[in-house]
DNA sequence: CCGTATTTAGCATTGTCGTGCCAAATTATC
DNA sequence: GATAATTTGGCACGACAATGCTAAATACGG
């Protein structure tokens, strides 16, 4: 059943890190495919080319299994975005256009504008669903979760100090309401792609990015 | 939510479709509080306070019964939602800030400030998500986003007819960022309430109304 | 080359699901 | 009141899940 396709000449010593990682490959993989109620024990052994039991040999349980799964899909966001981040974060040059092109590129990362993006995304999504009704997932959930608020977050702030958004903006609020579109939209285009092209997700990003950049804040009145 | 009062005095005979009504108030209960994957007969039927085979006879399989109560949960929300909606919609009176206010008030509808709109939040939610791997549920999934779409593109509409918003915003693509915006903004507070208490989610919204009707639109350009 | 630890594979158990089928209880009709 | 229809309750079966336990296959240290 197990289908093994490494020849006999591959060692059977394993670097056991690796193969709890190609295991949360396979968790994502089924995950991604057919959600999360099909992340058997059975289904993710297929999907990874392995027995039960090997599995079982990495994992003492089936939530641990999970639980790795969701910080594995923390870890590899993190650290896609935030190295993407950097790039814009850490430098200051760059004329105003070519900053708000990079900031849009930055904030695109959050979309699932292609095959790897929208996985990511779709994970994201289940994961945070999940955790609602599974204490033991929730901490990473908002771990994650408060990763990426903190990339927004500090993505307008850099903005507003290099004098690209208006300096009574509050960015505490916007950085909320950024996520949230960001968030929705991303969501809604996974659920359901027919409607949400990549070009309307980019068109309404950019929309939003502008209404930032043109807009006067008010204060709080009506 | 569903609760049958209902004493053992109470004659045997039933209408069909309020007893359909009651066990999707059952299934609404269990998803709400447990997840879908808890949303099992046994469970249904307890909460319902009907036996497993009471529940059956109603509904030909689970299936039908997921169907039913995602048909059920869009019959509720659209019913209240465009009540309210017809309110603002019709009434062509008042003045800009009244509109402003009701507007408002519309469109929070969408946002979890109470209990109950935390609960249909929360199913939309659910029963969308579930419809990416279960294609029965996809179309019944699809019309209820649909509807709520429409009534967003059509408040838009109608403030951009009265004068409240700038006539040359382009409200097709303002509709999506506003509809992702309140999808975004709901489902964080639905699962990460400690984050975002309702204060906060009507500050967010009360700033991107204010956004849109400040904001000059420029037409797609850098 | 041998013994030990690691890795892989699988069996058996237990629990829970949906569902086919049937019987009891209750109501309606005559 | 007797009979048919509706409604309710539940048993039994098969599928499949997670998991405890065991044994074979493989790699490594001596």
């Amino acid at each position: 059943m197990a289908w093994s396709c490494y020849k006999d000449l591959v060692p059977k010593i394993v670097d056991p890190e690796q193969r709890r990682r190609v295991v949360a490959d396979a968790v994502h993989a089924v995950v991604a495919r057919d959600g999360l109620q099909a992340a058997t024990l059975s289904q993710v052994a297929d999907e990874a080319g392995l027995a039960v039991g090997s599995v079982r040999h990495y994992f003492t349980d089936h939530e641990e299994l999970m639980i790795f799964a969701v910080r594995e899909l923390g870890r590899r966001v993190g650290e896609r975005v935030w190295a993407h981040a950097e790039r814009l974060l850490s430098d200051s040059d760059g004329s105003r256009a070519d900053r708000r092109r990079r900031t849009e590129e930055l904030l695109a990362e959050f979309l699932p504008l292609d095959d790897l993006r929208r996985d990511e995304m779709l994970l994201r999504h289940t994961f945070a669903t999940a955790a609602r009704t599974r204490p033991s997932l929730l901490i990473h959930a908002e771990a994650l979760q408060s990763t990426l608020d903190e990339l927004v977050q500090r993505t307008l702030q850099g903005a507003q100090a290099t004098g690209g958004l208006p300096a009574d903006l509050d960015v505490e609020v916007e950085s909320v309401r950024l996520r949230a579109l960001l968030d929705g939209l991303g969501l809604q285009a996974v659920l359901f792609p027919r409607r949400f092209p990549p070009d309307l997700l980019r068109q309404v990003l950019r929309r939003h990015l502008d209404s930032l950049v043109a807009t006067p804040h008010r204060a709080a009145g009506l």
